[in-house]
DNA sequence: CAGGATCCTATCCGATACTG
DNA sequence: CAGTATCGGATAGGATCCTG
């Protein structure tokens, strides 16, 4: 949605539809602000990072939501998966370049919040 | 893995812990990215709206949603809310400086989501 | 118009158990 | 190790009615 990019036009009845829950965005959003989606796109933003690493890094996730989170970020085409097939079996995690792209702002808005929320003693 | 946010205080034995659900901010975070509260905030980035502008604006909300939604946000410092005592009432929402600095990168965000998903034609 | 109060349902999510 | 499957409690969220 771009700045100051609100229609406003036509008088349809309709005066602010801006943004839907009918647009295929949305679907994505919702996911990538799911409870722990967030987490885990943070996550990866620094490393690549293994199926236990991650449940290890996200304080508080069950292996079942990360494992749902993963799948749903992985279907939207936000991480890629790969699986090593050796004994015991390896599975790593990482952004796609669009999973990159999204994470970017997400670490912004984390970070301003942060800051915010901690006046002083931050940088 | 900091960056630059996360104190990364050695716990024992945990290697990854970035970010947790104790930390105060993610209590912003979450309702950030509630189900309609990056909705919201997109929302009244381009201008302030009354309750029903708000509510006809973001499709799909209820009332009930928009409120307690609105709550946080007001209570987290995120928005304001003015109330004109006239007949009938008028209540007005708008960003505070905090949320307009919190919404900048959500509106990032579901701009990068968008321009992917819609390649070539901009809606 | 702006909402609170209630009720009720869908889903989220954790705990546990099991598999390759 | 990296999951899946299932159950059940908690909670988010919608619908409806009601009030200032």
């Amino acid at each position: 949605m771009e700045e100051g990019a609100q229609p406003r036009q036509a008088e349809t009845g309709k005066r602010y539809d801006v943004f839907h829950t009918d647009c295929p965005a949305s679907d994505v959003v919702d996911h990538v602000t799911s409870k722990w989606g967030i987490w885990v796109l943070i996550a990866l933003r620094s490393n690549d990072l293994r199926f236990y690493e991650l449940r290890e890094s996200i304080q508080g996730i069950s292996e079942k939501m990360l494992a749902q989170t993963l799948r749903a970020l992985a279907q939207d085409g936000l991480v890629w998966r790969e699986v090593e097939p050796t004994v015991p079996p390896q599975v790593t995690y990482g952004l796609t370049e669009f999973g990159g792209d999204v994470g970017e702002p997400l670490t912004e808005l984390f970070d301003r919040i942060t800051r915010r929320l901690s006046p002083g003693s931050e940088r």
